[in-house]
DNA sequence: TTGAAAGCGGTACCAG
DNA sequence: CTGGTACCGCTTTCAA
């Protein structure tokens, strides 16, 4: 089922049928539609590897992500594909699981497919996997990663001003006692958001914050809060470096017979859509994800035969989102422990 | 930067080269390394295109789903994409959205990409579109779907059974008067789970139900839940078609000041890990995403040198799980909360 | 408007 | 152990 199977049978040559495959004009009507007819009665499919082999190009483009089960990820992903779609384009994509290995594996196999592009949403990416992806003259964009760099745009989001914006929220409704819950991958080396966290929180003196991490699930965010709540350190409120982990130690607060806002204030990152559909409602920053999936579209996908449309570096800016999981510091809570049986559970 | 570039570097073949990337023991160390060395300062790629073109192979196996968005979708996917990996394959993913032109494509494209396994684990696939994978040869799981036939392999849920036990429960705890959310995928054609949902009830000839429909999201189950409480109906339980669109009813419920299960009793299907992170927990049905995905590869990944594991047909049976979403239809009876693993039904 | 043929970048068989 | 070379299936000049 090739091919020359169909040539032979609708009479024709190997190049003609690659003409009507591709909608070249020059075929005569009458040939098009033997071809197809053949096509149709051998139920054949070209192979897309010898197509993209021999046209030197592949017409896809491909996707690294940390963590797709995180709708965050899932929702660039998405605009990313509706995007490609409309313009013709396939994309392949890969889920590291924020492991290292595995965003080498992945970067490697998009390499060795030929990706037209290759959009990297990703945390930690080491030096030297940058300069491969540099000699390969594919475009990426690297979204939270790395700097501007020869055929590189990057993307990245104000982290800085969204903490900011948080912490400065929290202090005015007379929190001081913070907790911060990250993700494994978030609290590993040196990071931005810890950093972003532990800055803002140091330009004020009157606040104190402690941290602590697992992964970034719902599962990851409630065990993080355990441990955070386990050690007898009380914070008034927790800021969780997502949604999803949010969502996770409101569980386990809940679990534990605290009240949010009332006992606790939680606040997540991102806006995604179930952070409106817990209960209470997040407080949490909106981080424009269709905006970034088209911005890395735009840099990847040649427009009308130039290539980038994007400078090499865009700056995101996030915005608070008040909700109900966030309220001001009840009298008397100064200096109650968090220790002791967990508090039964009521409805 | 091809074979021949490095042959040339390293001074050997192209042929020796291959043998090198290919882990041929015959070649001599010294050799070896040469090229490894060559390799290395070319930063070569090997282009997977023309491997699996020369090779007529693809090491890669497809899977279709119909919305990555819903955790249900994701977790096999996952699964699959695990066991396949363990096993030296690559997977490509296709999202459908429902969308049944979107699955003809992505079907197509899996062709195209001569992948040596196809995992659908999609709803409603027309004759047409199995007849054109029959023709294809590549071995096929379909999810849900269809009925077993040469060279493809069925699994399938009892819904029947599933949907029965949730019933049963509910009637015992004293409901009649029930409402039943699906999506709009399901509530198109005659529908499996919609005929579970209308045979089970009308095995109980005191019920009664209705249906509302929107899209497979937490927005979706919110909208067909307000769509069904608006009309004046007013269910005592709500038996949604997953566990997404509950979580999306369940927000509606709290927005129109209903408690759940005080007032209405609510359920949902799959068990994702969201069902247990939404207040109240969900009672749902369990369906084993991880099983199904390792049957997926079991049954389309060659083991040693043999193929198919599994025979042409398995049948999942769903477990019901009690969580804090239901409760009986009269008040003032203190809810005990069941946590933990599935409880066993009996009904 | 159509056909013949030269690649595209590997793999694998056959010699040596 | 290594080199030469005939494909794999399709695209794309170049002629006809």
């Amino acid at each position: 089922m090739n091919l020359e199977q169909v040539a032979r049978r609708a009479k024709v040559s190997t190049a003609t049928v690659s003409r009507v495959l591709n909608n070249a004009s020059v075929v005569k009507t009458s040939t098009r539609s033997r071809v197809m007819k053949a096509i149709e009665e051998l139920r054949y499919h070209p192979n897309l590897h010898a197509r993209s082999l021999a046209g030197g190009k592949s017409k896809t483009i491909g996707v690294i992500v940390s963590n797709l089960e995180n709708p965050f990820f899932f929702d660039i992903y998405k605009t990313i594909e509706q995007d490609a779609h409309a313009r013709g384009y396939e994309v392949v994509m890969a889920n590291t699981d924020y492991r290292p290995e595995q965003l080498v594996a992945s970067v490697r196999l998009m390499i060795g497919r030929r990706v037209a592009g290759l959009a990297a949403v990703v945390s930690e990416v080491d030096t030297s996997l940058i300069e491969e992806l540099t000699e390969s003259r594919i475009p990426v964009v690297f979204y939270d990663v790395g700097a501007p760099r020869k055929n590189i745009t990057n993307i990245r989001v104000n982290y800085g001003r969204g903490i900011e914006k948080v912490i400065n929220y929290l202090h005015s409704l007379g929190h001081r006692r913070l907790g911060f819950i990250g993700h494994h991958a978030v609290l590993g080396p040196i990071n931005e958001r810890m950093r972003a966290v532990l800055d803002a929180v140091g330009r004020i003196p009157t606040l104190e914050v402690r941290t602590a991490a697992d992964a970034d699930t719902l599962e990851g965010g409630r065990q993080a809060a355990r441990t955070l709540l386990s050690t007898g350190y009380g914070p008034t409120a927790i800021i969780c470096v997502n949604d999803i982990t949010a969502v996770g130690a409101l569980q386990e607060l809940r679990d534990r017979g605290l009240r949010v806002p009332q006992d606790v204030s939680v606040t997540g990152f991102d806006n995604v859509k179930l952070s409106e559909f817990c209960c209470p409602t997040l407080t949490t920053v909106h981080i424009p994800r269709e905006h970034i999936g088209h911005i890395i579209c735009d840099a990847l996908i040649p427009q009308h035969g130039r290539a980038a449309v994007t400078g090499p570096e865009v700056i995101i800016e996030p915005e608070l989102v008040l909700r109900d999981s966030t309220g001001p510091v009840a009298a008397g809570w100064a200096h109650a422990p968090a220790q002791g049986p967990p508090v039964p559970n009521r409805s």
